[in-house]
Formats: C-alpha cells, sequence, structure tokens
DNA sequence: TTCATATGCGTAGATATAACACAAATATAC
DNA sequence: GTATATTTGTGTTATATCTACGCATATGAA
C-alpha cells in the first residue's frame, strides 16, 4: 500500500424542460457540509469501472437513468475533503425529459433539480466541478450532437431552437439554424405534427443516430 | 479507509524536431512488465497535487522541463494494472526543442525520444493512453495555439507549417496558412533571418502569448 | 372574420475558404 | 561568373459558406 488517497466519481447530470436548464444535486446526510447540497457521488469500489461507479451511485441517490455519460475532469487539489485526502473523478451526463422526473422512490427531499441560475450552496468544491461541466456542455453542443440527449425522442423543431438559445445564452436566427441543421442531414421529419395554443402546427422531427455515425466516418463533422 | 484504490499519474510529453513527432518514454526497472517502456509516471504522493505529482515523476525519471501540461484523461478500468487496481490520472505535455534533449544526467537507456511512427511494446494500457493522448493533440492545435509550445522561441514561418503538417499528417497551402496566421495577429515579425542550405533566407517569427490573451479576451478565437 | 402567434421557406450581400502562379533571394554545380 | 535548383514570400480569382433579412402559411383566440 504506497498511499491513503481515497477515490471517489461525481455526477453532473444536466436535464432541460421547456427552457431550463437543470442540475440533479442531492443533499447530503453526513458530516462534513451535513443538510448541504451536493452532486450526486461517493466513492468507488475495488472491483468496478469509474463509469460503473457513476451509474451505481446515481442509481441509489437518485433513481435516475443516464442516457449520455462521459468524464468531464478529475479534481485532486490537496484539501479539497476537510477529512483526507480524496481525489474524484467527475462524470458529465444528460438525461431526455423523461427520465428528468425524479422517480417516486426516491425522496423528493434528498434528490432534487436546480435551476443552473437559481443554485444552491454546493458542498465541497461542487460549484467549481459544476462551472467546468456548464462551460463543457455549451462548448460541446457546438461541435457533437449531443443536444438531442436533453431532448424527447420526437420534437417540433423549435424545441431543438430553443435549447440551443438557452445553452448558448444567445439569440440565433431560426432559418439559418434550420438551413444548418438540414444540411447536416441528422434529422428525420415525421408525418405527425403537434401543435400548442396558437400558431401553425409544428412537424416533428427525429434524431437519426445511426445517420450521424455514418456521416462521421464519412469525415462528415457537426457544427454549429 | 474505504477502499485499496491506487493513484498514479502518467504523462504523454511530446517534442518536435524537424518533422518529427516524438513521445518520451522510460524503461521500468522493476515488475510488472520489467524492462518495458513505459509513459513517464509514478504514484501521487498524499500531500501533493495531481500537476506536482507529474511534474516531480517527470523530473525524477527524465529530467525534461515541460513547459505546457494539462489533464487528458483518468483511466481507471478494472485489471489495467495487474498487482492491484491502480486508476492513473494521464496528463499531456509539450516540449520546446531545447528541453528536448535529455539532460546527461539521466541515464539515456531509461528515458528515450521514440518517433510516434516507431514506437516500441508498450507497458500497461500506455498504447491505449498515448493513442487518446494523439488525438488530442491533433484536435487541439486547430483551436488552441499550443503548437508554438512545440517551437524554438523563434523560428522560421516554414517550421510552423512543417509542424502543422506533420501533426495534422495532410498538405496545407503555405499562402492561405500564412493568411490565416497573419489574420490571428499572433505572430511578430523579427528582424532576424536565418538561412539554411539553399534558396531565399527566412524571417523569424516569435509567438505573441501576451496578444493571443488580449484577442482571445475580445472573443477572437484562435482556429486554423 | 380579423388578429396575434408560431412555423416554414427563399433570396441577396458579405465574408471566408480554396485553388492557383509567379517573383525574390540564396547555395551549388559547372 | 553564370545557370540551375531550392526555398521563401506575396497576390488574385472562383467558390462556398455565413448572415441578415421578407413574406407566406396554418392555427387559436377575440
Amino acid at each position: 500500500m504506497k498511499n491513503k488517497i481515497q477515490l471517489t466519481v461525481d455526477a453532473v447530470v444536466f436535464g432541460y424542460e421547456s427552457g431550463n436548464i437543470s442540475v440533479l444535486l442531492v443533499r447530503r446526510k453526513y458530516k462534513p457540509y451535513k443538510d448541504a447540497w451536493a452532486l450526486p457521488g461517493g466513492f468507488v469500489l475495488e472491483k468496478e469501472n469509474l463509469e460503473e461507479a457513476v451509474q451505481r451511485e446515481l442509481s441509489e441517490e437518485t433513481g435516475v437513468k443516464i442516457n449520455y455519460l462521459e468524464q468531464l475532469y478529475t479534481f485532486g487539489d490537496v484539501g479539497r475533503d476537510p477529512r483526507c485526502r480524496v481525489v474524484s473523478v467527475a462524470y458529465f451526463g444528460l438525461v431526455k425529459p423523461n427520465a428528468f422526473k425524479l422517480s417516486a422512490s426516491t425522496d423528493a427531499k434528498e434528490a432534487q433539480w436546480f435551476n443552473i441560475q437559481k443554485l444552491p450552496k454546493l458542498a465541497f468544491d461542487h460549484k467549481k466541478i459544476l462551472k467546468i461541466a456548464i462551460e463543457r456542455l455549451q462548448s460541446k453542443i457546438t461541435y457533437e450532437p449531443i443536444g438531442f440527449e436533453l431532448l424527447d425522442k420526437k420534437f417540433p423543431f423549435s424545441d431543438l431552437e430553443k435549447l440551443y438559445t438557452t445553452l448558448l445564452n444567445r439569440d440565433i436566427d431560426r432559418r439559418n439554424f434550420k438551413k444548418k441543421i438540414t444540411s447536416l442531414k441528422v434529422l428525420d421529419e415525421l408525418d405527425e405534427k403537434v401543435s400548442f395554443g396558437p400558431g401553425r402546427p409544428a412537424s416533428l422531427f427525429s434524431f437519426n443516430k445511426k445517420r450521424y455515425f455514418q456521416l462521421k466516418k464519412e469525415g462528415i463533422i457537426f457544427e454549429i
């Protein structure tokens, strides 16, 4: 045994619904930072991979099922945990709106979605982790079609547009955006239409993941 | 003590000279993989940050001084080390040609530069780590001016061009490339000229890091 | 029936990219 | 000393992409 460093994983899970980006937080049950809000996560077991550890912790603490997960960064500064040296591998996840609702089995007091504009005080260095995760999300949606992981399977085009304006925090020209996305050939237009309130009904689209990978293999890159 | 997971750091350090990209490797002294080549690295001490650990290990094992270092990825699969569970935070570094020469103090048999086209068999999962590092290097030089970290302080423009053709493994139109770089306004043309063999002497340039950060703050982004 | 609202499609000017040709300054061979 | 090969250095044009708009269409509500 060479060292006494402890290894944990933390997950920054984003959800999106009608113009709001939220992040999943859990309330800490024990010291330190007892009762404070924190990112879901915990110690890695000796016989499980890092991703497995994240999925297990998320499932135990929140019941949320992730459909996109990638490693974000590893935070290992001395003193980030007052108890002892703890190095944490942070992950970055996205969930679709249906998983966005917390399962009834979880105590709503213990796991909750927070709008990223209205965050509570966070335990440890989780504020810093979250900040980096948001930057990653913002930059990544411009060159990888991960935005679709935040939408329903079928969605009107305006949902996609609104997602991008919200995430990138700037206006997007609807017509140019549509042209751009259309030229990437990753959307299937369905026959179905939906209508909310006044205005012309919108066609529903679905993201064609298969075609995306095919195009990617041919060197056609996604970029907004 | 919750677990027995060991934490290490590994460094993928790239050097460049006259059309050759090399990576720094060390020969292992102990089992497992005794005498095999591996990435420099080792166990993280309880009281040092991750970056400090990388710098210390690099200094101990190779004597090379790094001028650019960033975290690459954390490798934590079960079974990547036959002895026990070892999670390794890999870093990615670049050195200038002067540091490229291994210091006389180091035993050349123990630390060596290898052309990335002519690699020996590597210990552990270091081949995988190196592959990811190369991909990162290739993608990163297109949107961050890290290429300059691989060149001398003063360099002819053709050096920069050759670096890019080598790293990206494709031809670049010299005139368009020059226009692009010039428009970014991050190069200072010096009065000095150099001449190797036949051909018109070349002006020397230097990278203006200060101006780069200034432009970045104004939202002007580097992109090749 | 009129109005407000949201979707859907097209066009023109500006900007950036890609392709390409030739002049200038040196070392070397003769 | 002259011709030749070699390398650096710059400009121009066609093409593609991006940006900024205008207007028609289909609905709910007044």
